[in-house]
DNA sequence: CGGCTTATTGATCCGACTCAACGTTAGTGG
DNA sequence: CCACTAACGTTGAGTCGGATCAATAAGCCG
């Protein structure tokens, strides 16, 4: 979450259901009453929203780390379902929980503003993605956010394995699954990757940047001090 | 902002500051430092953000009572840029004055939670109609929505003027700007809007909604109970 | 082992995009 | 105030990316 080490002491205080769930089992459903945001301890979890004709459209895969259902704040209940995609651990946090802790530890209220505003911020990216963006750099898109993630918390950032399905990918991307299957194919014929099953290694990261229309980190450095003010924080 | 008029009260003492812009000007550009939120008084302000090769996804409008730009909070930059569709006046918020006045009133840190966790719900929506619906669902769906802001602030929820092109729209809905004007025809052709340019008046909502797949109001009274636990607020 | 979910590949089709032309409105400057 | 120009809106023709439908293979779990 971004807070000190005391702060997490005091937060462990605070914190003691734990609950573990299944793949597939559901963490909390659309319309359900906010009564609990959830830390994810281990595992990971997809969010979705639906039409109410049964099309579902995936907002986010989340792992260890995170904090879900905040969102749920302006309405009083969760309007997105949480399904696990995996054996799942989570930390149950009551909303109650969350009036007492802000007073304790005055930063817990601009941790939680970051966090949402990060998920904004993520939200954004995925609009321009499925507003703007063809199949094939969304997937690249896609491959590299992964990569990217898994660097940050200083797993392989070349071979990973996904714990979402194809058709969670396509569902995600908004893409159909044998679009996700044909451009996985596409990619390993060009060399770009290697696939078996759900384990992914990226060979040419460079490559899937260019197709995904995004910056190496290298030359970003080079781009953002013009579009920046002097100081960055 | 949902505050009371005591903490309005408040507020304004420390909101002096008034901008007016220009329809095409910029409020902030991405990546400019966060030092200011905006809120809208009057006019309308469209938010984007865009790839490095210029496509650009047009991520809300903004209408009089819409705080801007608390996004930022996380990178402590603007990751979106912010236009204005017309003469547009806005005060400009310090994000200093934001902590002096959260510690003055302390509703100030949950309606900010509020605004972002309604954001987010909106952004959601936005992804859903991005990925699953087809052209004919996304504008029917974007025109109820407008009818429904309208209806809200007591304006005419079947006839109303769009301060935003019809490019703009397209941007907005992920299709293009043909493919917006195509549709309005359309549903001219059909009966169930007519349009004069940006005056657009709404003759038939309900077949609308069967197109956007929505609900109306009344007929979700039915539905949502049965997702619901048995309290909802 | 057997049934079920997941993944892959092929064939076909259509919705929406692109390119293009043209009419209309609003904004600008002389 | 009018003329000019750029921006906006509309409609048509042709194309294609990705969806859908279908069949089969390959893991996975009980």
């Amino acid at each position: 979450m971004g807070l000190n080490s005391a702060d997490t002491r005091l937060l462990d205080h605070y914190v003691k259901r734990k609950r573990t769930i299944k793949r597939g089992q559901v963490l909390y459903h659309a319309g359900e009453e906010f009564s609990y945001a959830y830390a994810i301890r281990s595992g990971s979890v997809k969010t979705s929203i639906s039409t109410d004709d049964g099309r579902l459209q995936i907002t986010g895969f989340h792992i260890p780390g995170e904090l879900l259902g905040l969102n749920a704040i302006d309405e009083g209940r969760h309007n997105c379902e949480a399904v696990a995609l995996e054996t799942t651990s989570v930390c149950e946090i009551s909303v109650n929980c969350f009036e007492e802790l802000a007073q304790q530890i005055p930063s817990v209220h601009y941790e939680m503003l970051r966090m949402m505003s990060k998920e904004i911020k993520h939200n954004q990216e995925l609009m321009l993605l499925l507003g703007k963006k063809n199949a094939e750099e969304r997937l690249a898109t896609y491959l590299l956010s992964l990569s990217r993630r898994f660097a940050m918390r200083n797993y392989s950032s070349t071979q990973f394995n996904l714990s979402m399905s194809r058709r969670d990918i396509g569902s995600y991307l908004g893409i159909a699954e044998e679009t996700v299957c044909r451009l996985f194919s596409r990619f390993q014929e060009e060399g770009m990757i290697t696939t078996e099953r759900r384990l992914i290694t990226l060979k040419d990261i460079k490559r899937l940047s260019r197709i995904a229309r995004e910056f190496h980190p290298a030359a970003a450095a080079r781009v953002i001090p013009l579009t920046l003010p002097s100081h960055s924080r």
